[in-house]
DNA sequence: GCAATCACG
DNA sequence: ACGTACGTGATTGCT
């Protein structure tokens, strides 16, 4: 027989929400941009798991409280007027809830004049009167008088994990009487969480005889002794009993706008939940949810492959989708190839490596620049396959990289991507597969089918964004540039590192015991809650607001007492052992090199990042750690390391977007750009003193980031009303760039989202978000953004435009690295000036702006002495 | 797994 | 009344 499962939602909303409330209420699960979601998530699972459990004509139904006018309050106003406030952070989950179960499509019901308990209850033997067996949801006792041989309650215990089933017999065992006389003993005893008081001096024990002597509370005043104190009060006090029973009672003679057929579960929409689990950050509600009830708009496509060993099978035309089986869970520069998948969006077949490699016709159509390449994440095929002895060539279309531009805010995940399209992939995620005998065939066929079978739908999308263009001629291309990067490697000589380590660690460990001398104690020097203790509480320095221990504020605090001067030393050293030392030789490939990676889908603005190891954030500020850069050089003999930076990337492009006159000016002139920012903000006739150029640079700076007066005034440490006026003479000299900053702004609010020189998007749905700090955050991103995009932009055309002139010129040469504003070549000496000259040449002139650009550098043996 | 810290542009 | 400069990655301590 069919199953109806009833829901207490209100019961199972508490029950999440105090799960983890109780324990430390300031640190219950929230999205990142502080929306709570521990009730919400609770909840959901248990949803899950119960739509786990139900067949095929099954229903499902969920009832919720909401009025406070049923008719309980009107009979008797005191109901329920003991209830704590429910807090803020519960009742905001509250709508979401019933949210989720919309999108579940699961029919949940809620009134003004009836409780959850009647509307379950009415249901429920609605439902049983029709056959189903109904089990209740709910960790309220009062349901239990609902219990009959087709009505089952299930009390949800503390944990929310399990239940506990009540049926007739149970409940029997339990209590000793039948399910019904619940509301007899509702009546003796009363019901604190719903402000009832039944009689005094009626407990547990007492009423539970008298119920199974008497059998009703009616009988049992009846049949008061009124020799005993307990049958005084029960005749003093029958009014009371009478009320909370009758209050206790659940109605069940109403009706409901459902009759059970209504909610027989029909199944959900993939995309809906897709949603609902993006916007809550709920990574693995999809893969919580039965799959049987997932609706037919949804599809599961099944990639079916066939796997050959020879090209002879094969047919294509021009085009192929291609995937790689391969080791995942290592850095892929040093990943195995298993085999690859390639499929023309009709038939798709995989081929193991060693069957590919003795194949010369199917490694001339990866080799071919005329058979267009589908696929997702090209960079890292380009690797494994190089890794394998195979060449590729001939993109036509990453997925990756177009996903990206459509919207850079989104994971770059390749399961996310296609699910958020539409499609339910997990199947090649799970491990069952018989095939998953060393990488994962079945992962690797649908990473080549679906960037072919997509790539119409998501390049009209990119042509009506207008930022097709984006991906032919920027970042496709650059793929190319930055896997041959990557491969090449920048070298980094062990042994140099590990002089560094001993002479760094030998000053740390002489600052480690200057340290506990002057602190009196031994302490983890390296644990900034010990240093704040050891710092602001036994040395009694002046601490910050928040207690930090960060160089901003131990700066301002070195001349108190001679241990901060030690510890800001102690860090500088560790850091650098730490990261840039231990950090960087397991990098450190047999060859001498390391080999980085460039993301290329990551930053919301357009700008590369790069990890394993990071080679953009190598010191340079501090003469000291900057000499680590002397590690970084070729054995060579007539190798040496070229760097060229561009001069003021950021602010060229400011005045370029802002068409200012006077910053165009500066430029052009060739003037040292932050004095002269300092001589118009203040009205100088004369140069600069250095505390005006100082902060005539840190406006300069503050306008790239979407300034703030707060900002500014804690950059200079200068009262907010200085840098406010600051900021006002900035925009009077510079008037464009206040209406460029202002028009920024003003589209970023009516379009959502910020555009670059080259047409790159980042979407700002916060812009216009009612919480103040959210809504801020949106309009400098708005700001900086453009600026910051338009500069990486232009990078990423002269680095194609480099890669490309070192080609078809016939040099050795090569780029190796890029940070933003600068690019790292390998040079042979008897190229090293032509190529100077040659990409100088083309970083200076890969764009033309209404501003002049400007690249400074040079060559030498070693990183150190490059520039 | 997250916060604090510090390295870069 | 309230809390902010923009964009990153790696290491450490701590729950």
């Amino acid at each position: 027989m069919a199953k109806m499962l009833i829901i207490d939602g209100n019961s199972l909303l508490f029950r999440g929400f105090y799960a983890t409330y109780a324990i430390n209420p300031n640190n219950i699960m929230k999205t990142t941009d502080g929306f709570p979601t521990n009730a919400i998530f609770a909840f959901s699972n248990m949803i899950a798991s119960l739509l786990s459990t139900l067949k095929k004509d099954d229903a499902i139904f969920v009832a919720f409280d909401s009025g406070k006018h049923t008719f309980r309050h009107q009979e008797y106003p005191e109901y329920k007027a003991n209830r704590q406030k429910t807090p803020e952070e519960l009742l905001k989950q509250m709508p979401v809830a019933r949210d989720f179960l919309d999108k579940l499509g699961i029919i949940h019901y809620e009134s003004e004049e009836i409780e959850a308990d009647d509307i379950a209850g009415i249901m429920a033997k609605k439902a049983a009167a029709k056959g189903y067996d109904v089990e209740i949801y709910t960790s309220d006792k009062d349901y239990l008088q609902l219990i009959d041989d087709k009505i089952t309650v299930e009390l949800i215990k503390k944990g929310l994990k399990e239940v506990y089933a009540m049926t007739p017999e149970s409940f029997k065992e339990e209590w000793g009487f039948d399910p019904i006389q619940i509301t007899d003993y509702k009546g003796l005893r009363g019901d604190d969480s719903d402000n009832l008081k039944g009689i005094p001096g009626v407990g547990d024990k007492t009423a539970k005889s008298l119920i199974q002597k008497f059998g009703t509370l009616e009988e049992i005043i009846k049949n008061a002794d009124t020799k005993s104190k307990v049958g005084q009060n029960i005749i003093e006090y029958q009014d009371n009993g009478r009320l909370c029973k009758h209050l206790a009672i659940i109605v069940t003679d109403r009706d409901l706008p459902y009759e059970p057929e209504d909610l027989i579960y029909k199944g959900y929409d993939f995309n809906e939940i897709n949603n609902f689990a993006q916007v809550y950050q709920f990574k693995y509600l999809l893969n919580k949810l039965p799959k049987s009830f997932k609706k037919e708009n949804i599809t599961e496509e099944k990639v079916e492959f066939c796997e050959v060993f020879n090209s002879n099978d094969i047919d294509f035309e021009n085009k192929i989708g291609i995937g790689i089986d391969y080791e995942e869970n290592v850095n892929y520069h040093v990943a195995k190839l298993f085999g690859i998948s390639l499929t023309n969006a009709n038939k798709t077949y995989y081929i193991t490596t060693e069957n590919l490699l003795k194949d010369k016709k199917l490694l001339d159509l990866l080799a071919s620049k005329d058979i267009k390449k589908y696929c997702f994440d090209y960079k890292t095929i380009y690797c494994v396959l190089h890794n394998a002895g195979i060449k590729i060539n001939g993109l036509e279309f990453d997925l990756l990289l177009a996903n990206y531009l459509c919207d850079s805010n989104s994971q770059s995940n390749f399961e996310f991507i296609i699910t958020s399209l539409g499609y339910d992939i997990s199947y090649a995620y799970k491990n069952e597969s018989p095939l998953f005998s060393e990488g994962n065939k079945i992962l690797s066929s649908v990473k080549a089918y679906f960037p072919i079978a997509l790539a119409e739908r998501i390049k009209q999308k990119l042509l009506s964004l207008n930022q097709l263009q984006l991906l032919y001629d920027i970042e496709q291309p650059l793929t190319v540039v930055l896997a041959n990067m990557e491969i090449e490697g920048f070298p980094l000589d062990e042994n140099i590192l590990l002089e560094f380590k001993k002479e760094y660690q030998a000053k740390a460990d002489q600052l480690t015991k200057e340290i506990y001398d002057l602190a009196g104690e031994e302490f983890n020097i390296n644990s900034p809650k010990q240093v704040a203790q050891i710092l602001y509480e036994k040395l009694g320095l002046p601490g910050n607001r928040k207690g930090s221990t960060s160089v901003e504020h131990l700066q301002t605090i070195r001349f108190h007492h001679p241990i901060v001067e030690k510890i800001l030393e102690y860090r500088k050293y560790t850091k650098q052992i730490s990261t840039y030392i231990d950090g960087f030789i397991p990098f450190i490939d047999n060859d001498g090199k390391v080999h980085c990676t460039f993301n290329q889908a990551l930053t919301t603005t357009g700008r590369l990042s790069c990890s394993e190891p990071n080679l953009q954030n190598i010191s340079t500020r501090d003469e000291e750690s900057k000499q680590i850069r002397k590690a970084f050089y070729y054995k060579e003999e007539n190798v040496s390391i070229l760097s060229l930076d561009y001069s003021q990337i950021e602010l060229r492009m400011l005045a370029h977007l802002s068409n200012s006159k006077s910053l165009i000016n500066m430029f052009n002139n060739n003037e040292d750009i932050h004095s002269s920012t300092a001589r118009l903000v203040f009205g100088l006739d004369r140069e600069p003193t250095s505390l005006e150029r100082r902060k005539a640079k840190a406006v300069n700076f503050g306008i790239v980031y979407g300034i703030s007066d707060w900002g500014l005034s804690e950059q200079l440490e200068i009262p907010v009303n200085e840098s406010r006026e600051i900021i006002m003479n900035f925009y009077k000299a510079f008037p464009e760039i206040k209406a460029y900053l202002n028009k920024l702004v003003e589209e970023a609010t009516t379009n959502g989202y910020a555009t670059t020189m080259f047409n790159r998007r980042r979407y700002l749905p916060e812009i216009n978000s009612d919480k103040y700090q959210l809504r801020e955050f949106a309009k400098r991103a708005a700001m900086n953004a453009p600026i910051q995009g338009s500069a990486s932009d232009l990078i990423k055309i002269a680095m194609i435009k480099v890669y490309d002139a070192l080609i078809k010129g016939n040099y050795k040469s090569k780029i190796v690295s890029q940070i933003h504003d600068e690019l790292i070549l390998k040079v042979y000496d008897d190229e090293k000036e032509d190529v100077y000259k040659l990409v100088k040449d083309i970083m200076e002139n890969c764009v033309k702006l209404h501003v002049s650009l400007k690249v400074d550098g040079g060559y030498a043996k070693n990183w150190y002495l490059a520039k």
